[in-house]
DNA sequence: ACCTATTCATAACC
DNA sequence: TGGTTATGAATAGGT
């Protein structure tokens, strides 16, 4: 909003995004905090970052409670009884999770035309089918991509460990010949660090 | 915040403090939602007015696993042992959904045409690799399904025509048996339908 | 609901 | 992260 518009679309630079939501984070709980104070309201809001910190604000200084007014009036509007049983909330919630998965795989069947999946003759499956290919094929280069990175990433530590270690044995090499401590020399391979595999 | 600064604290006139809670919710949702696009969060709000009626907004379309998740969070920052034995593997279960939506969510985006494919990580990749092999296994046993259906109706048709073709033969026999027009008669070959393949 | 004068929020920059 | 500033957005008050 300030020197150049933005588009409102994801801010791929992640320095930026980072900047961003931590500033836009800051606005939105001022403005709910202004709401609430201006016009008498209970508001709750609830941020939670792509790695998943949590930001909160309750304006009655309590979240639970204001879930607990949110829940009962949404289960007024679809007439349940508010027979609040933990379990029973949570397996209806487990049921409008898979309600939406659902609903996002159906999505998925629609990209490709406006038909389902069911009314699609053999073209479009097929269609469908290579299209899905692809984006498989895709998805399998870009895991090579990174275990590649990662192994040259490897390589080159080793090739550094490896210098490393030459540099140390021709020391323990002198040094062994200067003192002649030979009952306390380390052997090469005592010096050889593990490759680090956290792929 | 324009014509005149406000004083932050409950307007006293009705009139204005109804028209400004409307429009300074609709800014509030607004805000939230340019947050959650530009900075790829999960956000909920829920506002209720001095009078009781709510309005929320969960920008991933489902405020109960918005909910779900803020709990987790909450419980794990308070570092409850859950003694609930049966509640925690449905828990765990509404965490996998959870998750597999974001998933989907993700690969929806990358079908859009945003590469959000780049952020992903590896176990991220292998699991819509998954996905996406599921889901092409589906097409091809739709695909076949159709083409069997096919196939069978070919076979039928085969055999409704096989046997019309020898009652006209036995006809056509019969009719050069009796005004001998061997000049005209039809061979029993271009009385043949040609299969109807449409696949 | 629509219209501006004003204040506010914030993108880009340190 | 924490400031500064130019600029686009939000909105208070009025119609």
């Amino acid at each position: 909003m300030a020197r150049g518009k933005v588009q409102m679309r994801r801010i791929e630079n992640p320095v930026h995004r980072q900047v961003t939501f931590c500033k836009r984070r800051m606005g939105l709980l001022k403005k709910a905090r202004e709401l609430s104070v201006l016009c008498d309201a209970a508001i709750g809001v609830i941020v939670i970052s792509p790695h998943g910190k949590i930001y909160d604000l309750a304006t009655n200084g309590n979240m639970q409670g204001l879930i607990e007014r949110y829940r009962r009036a949404c289960s007024e509007m679809h007439g349940e009884s508010s027979n609040h049983n933990e379990t029973q909330t949570i397996k209806q919630e487990v049921l409008a999770l898979t309600h939406e998965i659902d609903l996002l795989q159906k999505g998925f069947r629609y990209m490709h035309g406006e038909n389902d999946i069911d009314h699609m003759n053999l073209v479009e499956l097929q269609t469908l089918e290579n299209n899905l290919e692809m984006w498989a094929n895709n998805i399998r280069s870009q895991k090579m991509q990174i275990i590649s990175r990662e192994i040259d990433m490897l390589r080159n530590k080793e090739a550094i460990l490896q210098a490393v270690n030459g540099v140390l044995q021709e020391r323990i090499i002198e040094q062994n010949g200067i003192l002649n401590f030979s009952g306390t020399a380390m052997t090469p391979s005592q010096l050889t660090m593990e490759s680090n595999y956290y792929l």
